[in-house]
RNA sequence: GGCGCAUUCGUCUAGGGGCCUAGGACGCUGGCCUCUCACGCCGGUAACACGGGUUCGAAUCCCGUAUGCGCUACCA
């Protein structure tokens, strides 16, 4: 692994900026669960900056929902959060700064002359950046005044010259100025860029030291351009690897389960998801695997952080996330379970607070057995609704009809002498009929399964008769003994 | 097209010249356990992109090639 690579040891103020047009995606939520972690770990700030200087897309929902998610993950910021769209004053003040020192010039090229720029690069092979006009002269300035053309300020980037990113994953990574074009610092319309107003946050915000994905690399020279200009040092970065699909395409939408939303929606719990997320890029010793958030914290660094993109493994995420249900202490995870089933909408369907209760009992008997929270309805759905055989499990039944008859009515008849009707009372009963009749496990126990919860796939028998009571597992198991006589009859 | 980055099992990764006939995990697979679905346990499968160097010795260092990805906006 990059062994010598620097490390960040001393307090650091990092920043997570994500800009609000759209939900947090998990991209984006690993950017932030690494800032956070190294902030805690070296007892430094972790800073929350909206980047809304796109006000087409930039929407309060979107914002609100990211720093829910946020929280929702355990990520607490200690300032912010800031909004690029509250800060005009600042912007405008280093934009002022830049204009008095030359280092930014009016732009009056319309599109089309921007375009032909860069498509005569591209036709001479070479980087297809635009160098715009920086003298105009008085009558031109008047005629553009006259016909409502603003300007857009560029920064003007100095040739030749490079600019060069000590990465702290990446290494040296120099950009030569003849490739980085005079980027646009200000809009027509006078507001700030990206560029700028990340450039001028970043400093202003004292971060000294950026984590981010790579996809920012290019970007990173003119910041640091920008910042030099204001007379100011650059803090350090660390580009990221991005995260791919399975097409090995940086991950989104298209990918399905992109946002922490739906991971949350689908029963995903936040520290898992983390102990996850953060493996994707960062390993600890390549076989530790299994890490709480406060060990995360202990165990994070950049120095550790890989340099080659990661394809998301959806699977590998399930079977950690499983893996941690399991050994949740059995009251929390019935809490979760109780959260999660309360957050869907599914307690509120069946009824509101009797159903929690349900939910209370019935969770020893999912737990282990499944790997997200939401997978509790396909295996305890049943204990919610009246006896419904669903048909393949009928098929089951009716396969033998003689035979479930009565292994189905022993079953029953065995139970029905029982003093205490608990999981264990249940099982030595049913397993003592079992011996009675000599019947396999499977062939006796499958049908009494399935005549009470009506399900191929559930809960165990015991644990599923128990659940139910003793009076409506009685009547569940006279309905399917009733309909499986109905067949008997006219066969 | 330009610039930048990356390249170890299908996937996540360990690996800083000999400890590597390349380790761990997920997946897949064989078996055990077993009332369904799962869990758990034991075993197997599978990789250093390619070509040149440097060196007694290279997955590890250098160069080149290939491939992939990112950026290439008055988006961030």
């Amino acid at each position: 692994m990059p062994p010598h690579r620097p490390e960040i040891t001393e307090p650091c103020r990092v920043r997570f900026a994500p800009s609000p047009t759209g939900s947090l995606h998990v991209g984006g939520a690993r950017t932030a669960l690494f800032n956070w972690l190294i902030a805690r770990r070296t007892g430094g700030r972790f800073i929350l900056r909206l980047e809304d200087t796109d006000r087409e897309r930039s929407t309060p929902e979107s914002e609100a929902e990211i720093l829910r998610v946020l929280t929702w993950m355990g990520l607490d910021w200690d300032e912010g959060p800031y909004r690029q769209s509250e800060r005009d004053d600042v912007y405008a003040d280093a934009v002022e700064r830049l204009k008095a020192s030359g280092a930014v010039y009016a732009a009056y090229e319309t599109d089309e002359e921007l375009e032909e720029q860069r498509a005569e690069a591209r036709r001479n092979k070479q980087a297809p950046v635009v160098r715009g006009r920086r003298e105009y002269s008085d009558e031109e300035l008047a005629r553009f005044a006259e016909e409502g053309r603003r300007p857009v300020w560029r920064f003007a980037v100095p040739l030749p010259g490079e600019t060069v990113i000590e990465d702290m994953v990446r290494g040296t990574v120099t950009f030569g100025h003849d490739n980085i074009e005079d980027f646009v610092v200000v809009r027509s319309d006078g507001s700030p860029t990206y560029n700028l107003a990340a450039a001028v946050d970043d400093v202003e915000m004292g971060i000294t030291h950026v984590i981010r994905g790579e996809d920012h690399i290019s970007n990173t020279p003119k910041q640091m351009l920008v910042m030099r200009a204001l007379g100011a040092e650059p803090p350090a970065y660390a580009h990221i690897p991005l995260i791919l699909g399975p097409d090995k395409k940086r991950l989104s939408k298209r990918h399905g389960a992109a946002s922490v939303e739906e991971f949350e929606a689908d029963g995903f719990l936040a520290e898992p998801l983390c102990n996850s997320l953060a493996l994707l890029g960062w390993s600890f010793d390549g076989k530790t695997e299994r890490f709480s958030l406060p060990e995360l914290v202990e165990a994070f660094s950049v120095g550790r952080i890989s340099k080659s993109p990661s394809v998301f493994d959806l699977r590998k995420t399930e079977v950690m996330h499983g893996r941690y249900l399991r050994m949740m202490e059995p009251e929390a995870f019935t809490e979760a379970l109780v959260n999660y089933l309360r957050s869907t909408g599914f307690i509120d369907a069946h009824g509101g607070e009797p159903a929690v209760e349900i939910v209370r009992r019935s969770a020893p008997a999912v737990k282990g057995k499944i790997a997200r929270l939401s997978e509790y309805v396909n295996l305890a759905g049943w204990l919610f609704e009246p006896l419904a055989i669903e048909p393949a499990a009928w098929d089951v039944l009716t396969a033998d009809v003689k035979h479930s008859i009565q292994v189905i009515g022993g079953g029953l008849g065995r139970l029905e002498s029982l003093p205490e009707f608990t999981v264990e009372a249940v099982k030595d009963a049913l397993q003592d009929q079992l011996h009675v009749m000599g019947e396999a496990a499977r062939d006796f126990l499958e049908p009494q399964r399935i005549a009470v919860t009506g399900r191929l796939v559930s809960t165990g028998t015991y644990e599923s008769l128990a659940l139910l009571g003793r009076e409506e597992a009685f009547s569940r198991y006279r309905a399917t003994l009733a309909r499986l006589a109905d067949i008997w009859a006219t066969a």
